[in-house]
DNA sequence: CATGAATGAGATTTCATTCAT
DNA sequence: GATGAATGAAATCTCATTCAT
């Protein structure tokens, strides 16, 4: 198994472990079982848990970005591309609920909130998230509401529908997803 | 002091320090101290450390409800009285800033999803919100989704914004409330 | 109720949970509860949980003795009164077994030792039992042995018995007595 | 040093405690001390303090019949086995005085009585002492008496002395020690 | 590099005892 | 005298982190 590999498999067997039994739930000791490796390996790739997490996190991240990009219609409308962009979160959230899970219970920790003020006001070089939301503000198709707001009317219900799906709460159809979605941009749209 | 303050004292103190540093950081000893009370005198009024997150929780939750009852119009139309429970909402949740982050750390435990999921299906007595969601649904003033969904749409976006505010993300001033709001019911309407 | 009452009645309850749940589970206030006196009370009476345990050995021992000498033919062989001793004592274990079983964790405690070590060489007033075996030894009836060693062949199997009769790993009849008691006889008898 | 030795010098220091203070006296932090290990260490080697005890009456139960295996006269008649076990009993009882202290505490705990219980009743391959008294009786060289009776009859005594000796209100010499398992013989013998 | 046994601070919970009413 | 709420020391057990091998 190469270096690589090693550390991959620490993330996974703590990705799943604090998704399934939240950050109470997983103990260094049990990742490290998990993972297969010794509890002592977990600190020659991350200082500390709390690095662990903050490092998952950035890698859940980075992958949800990646989804977000797949087949990104970057000459669309602002609207085709907001449509485009809230169906293939709500897929990639239920493809993907580990992850969904792990970073709900990331954004209650304190480093949640630290990570989010960062992201919101941060040095950040914009990401295509931002662009889409700033060009449809500049271009007044969307409604004169602060960032935040719109972000939140955009991507808050989305979250929640991910997760009641997951939850077999509801069952999400390709239809109803797009049906949210619709919803969510006639929140914003002015 | 009477009986009845100081279990209202160890719940205050509860609420605070696990609003403010998560569950991990509200150790029992740490709420007694903050409540002025010994470590045992807690146990004489909860039975254990989830008892006593429960109840908070059910007090936490009684008091949002009254909230949101106040001045509430029951013969205005389904948009008065949607518009007017969002905002009350809203005003409660950032009045209340340490109920709003307990119940963020409360949904992302065990107990929560359980919490959850009875409300959603359980035989509860029907709430006033969901006597307005069906009614606004029956007389097709609503789109036709599902009602978690519609509730996600309507509410999701508003703990956000309120947390965002809270967290001096944003400031809400009353007008970019009823904006928020009423983008919530351009969601939501047919 | 009268105060002699309440010391009666907590003597009791705190035998009762002795008894059956050992000294680890019986607590001061389960012990009050069950006497329906308030936790403060017992100290009215008892200095500390230990004199409260010493005083409630104190009165059994006292019963047992009562109960030894109930129809004790003090003009009978010494023959006559061992058996008679013995079949009473299986008896009375087994007519008390709370008592027994109280007996029982009481002599595996640090007091239980010294109770013991005081009783046996102590300067307490000769007992009818001494006084038995005193005289069986006196006339050469009972082997040569030390006191302590002819206790343990006389008591020792009666106590075992009576257990193994409450626990019902056996089922002592009158008869089953007799030819046990009639056992120990034979194992002191020269 | 080994693996082996930790536990085996946990072992031996909660034998003493338990021996020496009860189980009252016996917190495993004291245990730890003694031991000369941390506190968690404790709970690498055994699951809880339950199970600690547990173990330790295993261990204790097992040299003890090995104790009574040594020079066992398979050959001899009833009377020279009977004999045989017995002297070698109190022997290792008195050679033993922390592992005799220890099984009393044991006794007279809620798992003392299941394992008592289950020894008595249970599908145990027989033992060397289940056979030499199934023997016996056989023969009718026993009194016709149930098992626990007799068994009552040869051990409880022989138990009683030797905390007797340890304890110090006897001396047993080998000859005290013969004469006492003659009287239990006595008892026993039809 | 990898390991996993060892650590000990800290978490939850119990309970003998006190003391204001 | 009687009460029982309050106390806080102490018990059991957990777990992030270290370090000798």
């Amino acid at each position: 198994m190469e270096k690589c590999d090693k550390k991959e498999t620490i993330i996974q067997a703590a990705l799943e472990l604090v998704a399934e039994h939240g950050f109470h739930g997983a103990p260094m000791a049990m990742i490290a079982e998990k993972a297969g490796v010794g509890a002592g390996t977990i600190y020659r790739y991350f200082d500390c848990k709390d690095t662990l997490i903050m490092e998952i996190y950035g890698i859940v991240e980075e992958r949800f970005v990646t989804a977000l990009m797949e087949g990104y219609p970057e000459k669309g409308s602002v609207r085709e591309r907001f449509l485009h962009m809230g169906a293939v979160l709500v897929r990639h959230l239920i493809a993907a609920p580990l992850e969904l899970r792990f970073v709900e219970q990331f954004h209650n920790s304190p480093y949640g909130v630290a990570h989010r003020r960062e992201k919101l006001f941060g040095e950040r070089e914009k990401d295509i998230i931002r662009e889409l939301f700033d060009e449809a503000k500049q271009q007044q198709i969307f409604k004169d509401l602060d960032l935040p707001i719109l972000f939140a009317l955009s991507f808050g219900p989305l979250v929640d529908v991910s997760r009641d799906h997951i939850l077999k709460f509801i069952n999400l159809t390709d239809q109803l997803i797009e049906q949210t979605v619709g919803a969510c941009w006639d929140a914003v749209r002015r």
